[in-house]
DNA sequence: AACTACGCCAACCGCAACCAG
DNA sequence: TCTGGTTGCGGTTGGCGTAGT
């Protein structure tokens, strides 16, 4: 047993990750791209091996990670592939976009595991028990994949069970885990296995992180309690909902604190636009695999995936690309840091990642930051001259301040998610990469700081008409 | 209030595959 | 072909929070 080769080469840190870790690697993978992992810690002025920041990266500041318990369908998902694929957790998680093969690993070890086995069901054949204590090896690590029909005609299918947490509603709307943000609800809290902010119940603090900012998985329950709320306000414009200013999040993240309102967040305090788009992805993916059969978008062996969550771009993105070349993220800070005596930051703003998207375009002057700046996603796939000419310690000061700016700008954030979220409505992606290309989009508008008045008239349509579009997700996801 | 057991999950670890020189 | 570096994967561990006593 011992430390990767790279990591004896100086005193690395290890354990948990710090805002500022985050931080630091979040905002070096967004501008250069990670190219060889083994310089990503030197260049972003981490003391981690790059195989700490890969992890990092890819299992939690990844930008289209899907946050949130995992629903039911998804956990029938879960185990028709795994019948499949066995213990194969990257391909598994290639078809749940958004998970990641090590989030699905420990769902699968930690829940579904006991769940087949409480329904008689043995997890490593899918078989019956009574079938597999005959003779089969239960326990080997030979997977031997079963056909779907056997999955199909198991015995007990989980989604036919009385489990307290399924159906209604998704889990994945209910559950708030694996954060310290205070949700002082009691429906959220029933429906929660767990709550990891204790102590909490009066003063909605958490020991850890006393201040800290919504993750996708409040988004997703203050997304419900959009729904719910809306069903009675729905007269409600959608353009008088958008965000009033700069402090716009701030005044969020007092709804959410010890001062919300019995219930969270209410239409009138907060813009629902902004859970739409922040939730929407959620949405899109869910009703994916909802309206997919399952076993129909099994594993193309010709179609290599990657648990990067990006395609690679050299087929995606031109290289005299007029297309956009971004991606953009969401909500992505349900951070579970370290504590570190003394050092632990108590407000963890700076870690959050509302970070926006790029877009190249046209318009070189209005667009130049982005273009020269971030999201250069296909690092990896350079060649080595390249990357040099790509991957570069940040000397920009002044560029770098306007990529914090921008990151920390929420109006530009929500404005411009508002427009992907109408432009995904208007043409639904076929993949995550093209979610990742149309949100690239939402900055033609903004001008890197601004939103001109034409922009803005033309994105409180576009927003009516999300909002119509969310309404139908609204009620699938209610009758669900 | 203190202690213990348990569950969850982020992160670590070793191994194998891949790739460039 | 060999070698060293890098990446990806799956198994495992350890820390933290919660529930129970």
């Amino acid at each position: 047993m011992g430390r990767h080769s790279c990591c004896y080469k100086q005193k690395l840190r290890k354990g948990l990750w710090s805002p500022e870790e985050d931080e630091k690697l979040l905002r070096h993978i967004t501008k250069y791209g990670h190219g060889c992992w083994s310089s990503v810690p030197k260049l972003a002025g981490l003391q981690r091996c790059g195989k700490s920041c890969r992890l990092r990266w890819i299992n939690y500041l990844r930008p289209d990670l899907k946050r949130g318990t995992f629903s039911q369908q998804e956990e029938n998902l879960i185990i028709e592939l795994h019948a499949v694929l066995g213990n194969r957790w990257s391909q598994i998680a290639a078809q749940l976009p958004g998970r990641t093969d090590n989030e699905i690993k420990n769902l699968w070890n930690s829940c579904i595991k006991k769940k087949l086995t409480h329904r008689g069901i043995d997890p490593n054949t899918h078989k019956p028990l009574s079938d597999s204590s005959t003779g089969t090896t239960p326990t080997t690590p030979n997977h031997t994949p079963i056909s779907s029909n056997q999955v199909h005609n198991s015995p007990t299918p989980l989604s036919a069970t009385s489990d307290s947490n399924q159906m209604s509603p998704p889990p994945s709307i209910t559950a708030v885990t694996n954060h310290h943000f205070p949700v002082d609800d009691a429906n959220i809290s029933n429906s929660s296995s767990k709550t990891k902010c204790p102590n909490n119940n009066n003063n909605n603090t958490c020991k850890e992180n006393p201040v800290l900012a919504p993750t996708n998985k409040d988004y997703l329950v203050l997304f419900d309690r959009f729904l719910t709320s809306h069903e009675t306000e729905s007269s409600t414009s959608s353009s008088s909902r958008l965000p009033p200013s700069d402090n716009y999040f701030h005044q969020q993240h007092l709804n959410y604190g010890p001062n919300a309102p019995p219930g969270g967040l209410s239409m009138n305090q907060t813009s629902p636009q902004l859970w739409l788009t922040q939730n929407y992805r959620a949405l899109q993916i869910m009703n994916h695999q909802f309206n997919s059969n399952s076993l129909s978008i099994l594993v193309n062996p010709s179609e290599p995936t990657t648990s990067m969550g990006l395609k690679p771009p050299t087929s995606a993105i031109p290289s005299s690309s007029t297309e956009p070349q971004a991606a953009s993220f969401g909500i992505n800070s349900n951070v579970h840091y370290y504590s570190e005596a003394g050092s632990a930051s108590s407000n963890s703003s700076t870690s959050v990642s509302n970070t926006g998207s790029s877009s190249s375009s046209d318009n070189n002057n209005n667009n130049s930051f982005f273009e020269n700046s971030i999201f250069s996603w296909g690092l990896a796939e350079c060649s080595p001259s390249d990357k040099e000419t790509r991957i570069h310690p940040l000397e920009d000061e002044a560029e770098e301040n306007k990529l914090s700016e921008y990151l920390h700008n929420p109006f530009l954030v929500a404005a411009a998610a508002a427009e992907v979220t109408t432009r995904q409505s208007q043409s639904p992606p076929e993949t995550m990469f093209n979610e990742i290309k149309l949100e690239s989009h939402q900055f033609l508008c903004t001008g890197g700081s601004s939103i001109s008045s034409a922009c803005y008239q033309q994105q409180q349509q576009q927003q009516q008409q999300q909002f119509q579009v969310s309404e139908i997700y609204a009620k699938d996801f209610h009758r669900r």
